[in-house]
DNA sequence: TGGAATCTTGCTCATCTGAGCACTCGGGCG
DNA sequence: CGCCCGAGTGCTCAGATGAGCAAGATTCCA
């Protein structure tokens, strides 16, 4: 850091300029007369300041959003739509996670045309995006499971629920995978998914106009640790193989590559390719632990639309402080 | 906190709006436009998602003042003058009180009528302070310490070298105050006060047109410990007394009055009622743990000037966060 | 030193914006 | 049922502001 930077004369000018027009509000003429200077030259200096970036203008709300790095997230990844919120003023993850729901439910809501199928993942944050929408956000949006996800020690259905509440508040009926993310065995996943009822729904969830997921990190607070898909010692052999994280139960590296195929065969749930060849694939992602996924799944085309959080946003960008 | 406040429409609009306006910089009228509606009505929501305190703006810059925390304190506290250095954007303590020294210098430098005489204590402080004055800030200003500070263990003359130092650059000649400040029994002290030299010095302290001291914490890092004059264990006893910190070697509690009689008594240096009456005294006061004293000395009416940071400003105002 | 290139300054003018005012709409009350 | 009151809306108008321009100041070489 520069310590003796030289401040010139008109910098100190300017910011004396910017304190009696941002704090005690006088105009550029009142201010001109306090300082001896012309009102063009106070106009000058004030536009000086802002240039500099001396002065900071946050919007705190907590619905607040950040176009500009929106929109240099839609130019640098070429993404059709990036929603950023806020996080000035946040005390922790939980409540970035929370806007960030809420943002991914209005833009849902706003979402034209209206998806006909809306396909899903499940998880603690499409489940928050679920209670964040307001009945009747649409009318008629069916509502598919992408991916497998009967919880097996937590208490069962909330992947479930997720589903059903979105259809449900959309005047819609929601269609559930019934099978567990990850088997045991290569042979019984093929057999569930040969069989009728999960075929079925996985030719739905192929066919969906829309797909809606989040994203977990590869660490020991993964949603499929907890559900018990998977154990710490699994999630730390991935990390070391070089996932990220994992998408729709599929753990990718920092390329969006499946890190080890063996489990990806063993995973019921479509394809990565579905998400990449979608027309509109929605991620959802917040929270310091997930930049390297965010990451991942924007660098490699898994998603058209990310919905995130200021910080995740800067991180994808390579600007982070 | 308040999680499930509802937010009411016009709030939700006035938050797009100020994005639009903030972020990207668009006209009322094109907000209009793309909000579908008016520009009166987007006018409103600005001043209302203002109002509400939703924009905040920050001038981020080491020289940056808050005006309106300045006025806040002058009112509250009848201070002829409060000079408030921004915390925006600061690491730790030590930039704060380099701001807030630099803004002292700023302060002084500005001063008028400019003193005759001047009378300073010594400290880290009072020394930044010193290194932050431009040669040639006056014409002709004479510097007389006003308390004992010839250093017992640490490399002498700091103390003095603040004095020449503030003089030098002022055109002006440096009284030193050639006493310890503080003596081990009364009568030393009082045969000390009585010798000439020390004598003349003190009237000449009492004389001064204006004073510019800082304060001292009370605790194990106070400059009095640091310099030999106290143990911790004795400054701990004038904590256990009620002592908040100490002002020209002389320890106050948060109403301004002498902790402990004794002890002040064998302390060399102008009286605290000099300060109350003077004129013109400038407490330069920086940093978290001086939060305290700085209280008490502004309560007190020990100063008729403060320069602080922000942070101590809003303590002394009591509406921290 | 001269003169060209650049920067700075003061200005005009068009645009943007806030204050104030008249009007409409909706609900409560006589 | 009609009237009144207040909130909210659209408008006028004047003050504030930014863009652009020409004249003056400054710098930098030759």
């Amino acid at each position: 850091m520069e310590r003796t930077r030289v401040i010139d004369t008109d910098e100190l000018l300017s910011i004396r300029a910017a304190e009696l027009y941002y704090e005690e509000n006088k105009t550029q003429d009142e201010i001109g007369t306090l300082l001896r200077l012309t009102r063009w030259k106070v106009g000058r200096l004030l536009a000086q300041a802002k240039a500099s970036g001396f002065i900071r203008i946050e919007i705190v709300h907590p619905r607040a959003r950040r176009l500009s790095v929106e929109r240099r997230l839609r130019e640098a990844t070429g993404l059709t739509d990036a929603i950023v919120v806020s996080s000035a003023g946040v005390a922790g993850d939980e409540e970035l996670q929370s806007r960030t729901a809420q943002a991914a439910a209005d833009y849902l809501t706003g979402l034209r045309p209206v998806p006909r199928t809306l396909g899903i993942s499940w998880g603690r944050t499409l489940h928050e995006v679920a209670l964040h929408l307001k009945q009747g956000w649409a009318h008629g949006v069916n509502v598919v499971q992408i991916n497998g996800g009967v919880s097996l020690n937590r208490r069962a259905g909330t992947a479930a629920a997720t589903a059903v509440n979105i259809a449900h508040k959309a005047a819609g009926a929601a269609t559930l995978l019934p099978s567990p993310a990850i088997l045991e065995r290569f042979e019984t996943k093929q057999a569930i998914e040969s069989d009728r009822a999960v075929a079925a729904v996985l030719n739905l969830a192929t066919a969906a106009s829309a797909y809606l997921f989040s994203a977990g990190q590869a660490d020991e607070n993964s949603a499929l640790v907890d559900s018990g898909y998977l154990t710490v010692e699994q999630v730390a052999e991935l990390v070391r193989k070089g996932a990220v994280g994992d998408i729709v139960g599929r753990y990718i590296d920092s390329n969006g590559n499946i890190v080890d195929p063996e489990l990806d065969g063993r995973t019921v749930g479509i394809q990565l390719e579905q998400l990449r060849q979608a027309k509109t694939a929605i991620a959802v992602i917040a929270g310091g632990s997930k930049h390297a996924i965010a990451r991942a799944i924007v660098g490699s085309g898994l998603c058209t639309v990310l919905v995130t959080d200021e910080d995740t946003a800067l991180a994808i960008l390579g600007d982070e402080a």
